[in-house]
DNA sequence: TTAGGGTTAG
């Protein structure tokens, strides 16, 4: 005997999984409706939200019913809700039951409202009024959420202040909504007026002091709990460790075993991401124990967390092996292994599973393009950005521009910074601190510093990340009021200055020759860590004082590092102090002896004195040691692409057009009666070792700038990674001169603007 | 159906 449609609604409507939902559905296929098919309908897709079927099981199912009731849009309604669905789909649907004449009603308006986006709510809003729904608890409280969701919070305390009589759940809304937007004052005056509390109540305001870093009042607040929920203590734990106190969330862990609380699932998310942030190994294999001993069954997030924690410990093979175990992942399991790989500079590995994984989401391409970034591939980063904005199933956020922004930053790639920029304008992405903290950055190592200041001054509020930024950015161009200026303002906005601060400003003041002042700066700093003595030996290196210099490396409580006597070197090549300056080089000579650079400055030491012989000697010491010649090169942005150039580089696509005008160019140094034939005949330096040395970096200089005169109308700029030598000097000297442009010349991390065959810059050289 | 806690990217 078959069952009655009776029991097999009550069974579907049960259904513990889609394989019995499925064998239902086909049970009752057999069953004659009588014009309950859409009633049928609107059950099974009602579970199959519950079960979270797939949406080409649900969707159909929908479709199949001739006419659906009110009951199954709502069911539909909550389906794409759950599944987070565009607000697209819930609008398609609403027009179609008004086609059909269907009214929804008030139980479908909370999830039409759910996915809201933009000015779409005050729209949905006013569907609700005319529906005669306005009333209706749910659908209220549905809709002050979503105003309060989208930071709309008067709108939103509008319509509960008209509330004649409030439910917890309304001033629940009211507070999380309050901390959602970091109002501290307004959601504790909230609480505080409250009629009633419940334990959801307390709750949000635990994890809501936890989000603005006020741990010790959500701990109090925590402690003063009438009652506690595995959800409560779940909060504690979590705003431990997203304010870095990994340590407290597991001492809190502990009192909570202790007090008896059974933890569930998101408890252990919690815990294991706490071993992850401390990076202890150790702890991460004591908790698995732990979790194991108890036989505990560890859902997808938990095994999740768990590959991230061995991943951020650095036992990639351990992480793999979870992952590889794991019967379902989702995107965020592969996102952790990617990140992972990336972490350690394994690209290959990363890369690969970024090709393979089924489903790409943005924090995909997020992970491996910063991956790029991080590992310095900048210009790989850039062309999987753009392959990524070709995409039409996802879209660019905050986190990837501010990835590509300090990509161009890097690069010093200005026209695609700028084309960045528009993008982000153009794309409405919005962006935070660390967005405009990018810019910054970008514009600053760009040269453009009216732009990075501008950045500064627009933005909504600053952290001590921006303030490192712009000194930086006002030290590597030579601007050291403005950047001791700014570090004083920072301190009176009672941001206190940390270790990159002093090296920014110090530098700043070294550049600008405000020895004085660094001196200051330098006394002033509390614990002064190695490279802050590399400023300072810097600082007085170039201003002359290079005893003073000795002397205070001789004093320094630690050993000096490589940056150190790097410093020293560089100021004895200035001025020319050999005595010293081989000293220096002989403890780098140790400390980097692969570091060509070195070698290259004690030889332009000796060059500089005429002591050819010594210069030879260096050069048998390089070889003899297989010190290979500098691996640098200069690139060049122009037309929005960066142009690398190595010596004796041939690979350009116009490399003829470059070397045509390389010939003129030297032409016309020979007629001003330089004989700096060796820089400007390229095909020589391969087998004249001779200019190996001197040549190499005029040389890929000139290239560059060969090829920017061979595109008129192009911004100049040469953003150059290596000391410019002698040579250099000359050639750029000579070249803003002929080619009547403004060219920007990085050096050594500090730009010079030359004009007419000037440099702006008064110490270059 | 509404309100509180979880994993990935800078």
């Amino acid at each position: 005997m078959s069952p009655s449609f009776p029991a097999l609604l009550s069974a579907a409507s049960r259904a513990r999984t889609l394989r019995q939902l499925k064998q239902l559905h086909g049970k009752a296929l057999h069953h004659a409706f009588h014009g309950r098919l859409n009633h049928w309908v609107a059950v099974l897709v009602a579970r199959c939200a519950r079960l979270r079927a797939p949406l080409s099981y649900a969707r159909p199912l929908f479709d199949s019913a001739p006419r659906p009731n009110a009951h199954a849009f709502t069911s539909m309604l909550k389906y794409y809700s759950q599944v987070g669905a565009a607000h697209g789909e819930a609008l398609a649907l609403l027009s179609r039951m008004r086609d059909l004449g269907v009214p929804p009603d008030a139980f479908a308006f909370p999830f039409l409202v759910k996915n809201c986006s933009g000015g779409s709510v005050g729209s949905m809003h006013a569907h609700v009024m005319k529906l005669g729904h306005g009333a209706d608890q749910y659908v209220r409280n549905a809709i002050m959420d979503a105003y309060a969701r989208q930071g709309r919070m008067e709108v939103s305390r509008k319509l509960f202040d008209e509330i004649s009589e409030t439910t917890v759940v309304d001033w629940n809304t009211m507070v999380s909504g309050y901390w959602k937007w970091g109002q501290e004052a307004e959601a504790r005056r909230m609480f505080d007026a409250m009629p009633e509390r419940n334990i959801i109540s307390w709750t949000a305001m635990v994890s809501g002091y936890s989000k603005v870093g006020e741990v010790g009042k959500a701990r109090r607040t925590f402690d003063s709990m009438p009652e506690r929920s595995v959800v409560s203590w779940n909060a504690m734990l979590s705003g431990y460790v997203q304010n870095g106190l990994a340590e407290e969330a597991l001492k809190l862990f502990a009192q909570m075993m202790d007090a008896g609380v059974r933890p569930d699932e998101t408890t252990w998310v919690t815990v294991v991401s706490a071993c992850s942030s401390k990076g202890d190994l150790a702890l991460a294999e004591s908790l698995v124990g732990f979790l194991e001993e108890r036989g505990m069954k560890l859902n997808c997030f938990v095994k999740t967390a768990m590959v991230d924690m061995y991943a951020k410990c650095g036992n990639l093979a351990r992480a793999r092996q979870i992952f590889g175990e794991m019967g379902n992942r989702n995107s965020v399991s592969w996102n952790a292994m990617i990140s992972g790989y990336a972490r350690v500079g394994n690209l290959a590995a990363s890369r690969e599973l970024f090709d393979t994984m089924p489903e790409r989401n943005v924090v995909s391409w997020n992970s491996m393009i910063s991956g790029y970034v991080q590992n310095g591939k900048w210009t790989t980063a850039i062309e999987l950005f753009k392959s990524m904005s070709r995409m039409k199933d996802v879209r660019a956020d905050e986190v990837t521009m501010v990835s590509i922004i300090s990509a161009c930053g890097h690069l010093g790639a200005l026209e695609t910074g700028r084309w960045v920029v528009d993008f982000v304008a153009q794309n409405k992405i919005e962006l935070s601190i660390s967005g405009y903290n990018a810019l910054i950055f970008m514009y600053s190592r760009c040269g453009c510093m009216e732009d990075a200041e501008r950045i500064f001054q627009e933005m909504p509020a600053r952290d001590i990340i921006s303030y490192n930024s712009l000194i930086t950015g006002f030290a590597t161009h030579g601007h050291g009021i403005e950047a001791l200026e700014l570090m004083k303002k920072m301190m009176e906005e009672g941001i206190e200055p940390d270790r990159i601060t002093f090296i920014g400003v110090l530098t700043a003041c070294s550049h600008a020759g405000l020895a004085a002042e660094g001196r200051e700066v330098f006394g002033s700093i509390e614990n002064p860590t190695v490279d802050h003595y590399a400023c300072m030996v810097d600082l007085l290196g170039r201003a002359g004082q290079l005893d003073a210099a000795k002397k205070l490396m001789d004093d320094m409580p630690m050993e000096p590092h490589a940056g150190v006597y790097g410093a020293l070197l560089n100021a004895c090549r200035i001025h020319r102090r050999h005595d010293l300056g081989e000293h220096a080089a002989g403890k780098l000579f140790m400390l980097e002896p692969e570091n060509a650079g070195n070698y290259v400055l004690l030889a332009n030491i000796y060059a500089s004195a005429g002591r050819w012989d010594d210069v030879e000697n260096i050069r048998q010491m390089m070889r003899e040691r297989g010190v290979n010649k500098m691996t640098g090169y200069s690139w060049v942005e122009s037309g929005g692409q960066v142009h690398h150039f190595m010596a004796g580089d041939q690979s350009h696509p116009r490399i003829k057009d470059i070397y045509k005008v390389l010939e003129e160019y030297g032409r016309k140094m020979r007629g001003l009666g330089y004989s700096a034939d060796k820089s400007w005949s390229l095909r020589d330096v391969e087998e004249e070792e001779k200019e190996e040395m001197v040549g190499t970096h005029s040389e890929k200089l000139a290239i560059g700038f060969a090829l920017l005169v061979t595109e008129p109308g192009t911004v100049v700029r040469v953003v150059k990674n290596l000391r410019i030598c002698g040579d250099c000097h000359v050639a750029i000297k000579l070249i803003s001169q002929l080619s009547g442009r403004e060219l920007l010349v990085r050096d050594n991390n500090r730009f010079h603007c030359f004009r007419d065959g000037e440099c702006s810059c008064q110490d270059f050289w």
